[in-house]
DNA sequence: CTTCGAATAT
DNA sequence: TATATTCGAA
């Protein structure tokens, strides 16, 4: 291949837990003459990327099954600093993939990774070079002939119409946000699993979510209806582990395992370890925002912050809003 | 009376 | 499929 075309030296930000996989990963990127960083945990990736955003040109980062933590990272990462981001999994449903790259993910690669696959990433980043550039000449219509921006990414349709009412990253009445019937984006999502998580899983009622969401205009049928789908999909997903997870006891599993017996009584799915946890319940309350805003210190118990959370914040920026929650129902 | 959630409807 | 509405139970 032509040496003056050749990317060496494009620097790439590898997040995976499995160390040993960071290895054979650096390995391979370093045989493409990439510059590789590597990190096994989220929270350390992220406010790396917070304190170098611009050394890093492309980031290939583990689904992180079941937190999905990497959903979280994609969304910040493209919508703050526009860094192609690349998913990769041993598991590549259909569904899964549809998602990751509904969220902007420019690739979606299945474990384990050839070196061949590494040699082409590199375009990644000059695809989203071009299609920047282009999106600024014409933002007229231009329907995306690029392959990996199928569905509505976030950024369109952020753009366009539906100004949010929103203050801090937190929604605060959804009348905006409703065309004709409610739609549950992913930041509303994230209010209402934090309110399920900070009442008990078995206090978590739909009036009292209602309450701590402090959403306006949103009524209990609304929330009703979406924990009723809510806990649909933690059976599901629950049962799903039941039938691969091979019962044995391996140590390794022991995550699992904890998974399958915390779903019973307690909502994990969305809150285990680093993943996304709303702390900042800020809010700001206009006018008639009913007499519900007096419980502001029962909310502040939940404020846990884990280990080295250090400059990093999920502020979850304009991005987001518009996508709506999927559900992560398994496609057979 | 209010609120719950499964079932059903759209 | 995702969200809304209904309705019998608690």
């Amino acid at each position: 291949m032509d040496q003056a075309l050749w990317p060496s030296g494009l620097r790439v930000l590898v997040i995976d837990n499995n160390s040993s996989y960071l290895s054979v990963m650096e390995e391979l990127l370093i045989k493409c003459s990439y510059k590789v960083t590597t990190y096994k945990n989220v929270r350390e990736a992220m406010s790396f990327i917070y304190g170098n955003q611009q050394t890093v040109d492309l980031i290939i980062c583990d689904v992180f099954f079941p937190t999905e933590d990497s959903l979280l990272i994609l969304q910040e990462v493209t919508s703050k600093f526009g860094i192609p981001t690349v998913i990769m999994s041993s598991n590549g449903d259909t569904a899964t993939v549809m998602k990751y790259i509904t969220n902007g993910a420019s690739d979606f690669l299945i474990k384990p990774l050839r070196i061949e696959e590494l040699k082409n990433i590199w375009q990644h980043v000059f695809r989203k070079q071009i299609g920047a550039e282009h999106r600024k000449c014409n933002n007229a219509e231009h329907v995306d002939q690029l392959p990996y921006r199928t569905m509505g990414i976030t950024e369109a349709t952020a753009t366009l119409d539906s100004e949010i009412r929103e203050n801090n990253g937190t929604v605060t009445d959804i009348r905006d946000l409703r065309k004709s019937r409610l739609s549950w984006t992913m930041q509303l999502h994230r209010q209402f699993i934090a309110a399920v998580n900070s009442l008990g899983s078995d206090k978590a009622v739909p009036n009292k979510i209602l309450e701590i969401m402090k959403v306006k205009h949103l009524t209990r049928e609304q929330v009703a209806s979406h924990l009723q789908k809510y806990r649909l999909h933690q059976r599901n997903s629950s049962q799903r582990l039941h039938k691969d997870g091979a019962p044995s006891s391996s140590s390794h599993e022991s995550s699992i395992l904890r998974t399958q017996l915390n779903t019973s009584s307690n909502s994990l799915y969305f809150d285990q370890d680093g993943c996304m946890e709303i702390t900042d319940y800020s809010l700001p309350m206009d006018d008639l925002s009913s007499g519900l805003d007096c419980m502001l210190g029962e909310r502040e118990r939940n404020n846990y912050s884990p280990e080295g959370f250090q400059n990093f914040r999920w502020d979850p920026d304009k991005q987001g809003y518009e996508t709506t929650y999927l559900w992560n129902f398994e496609a057979e």
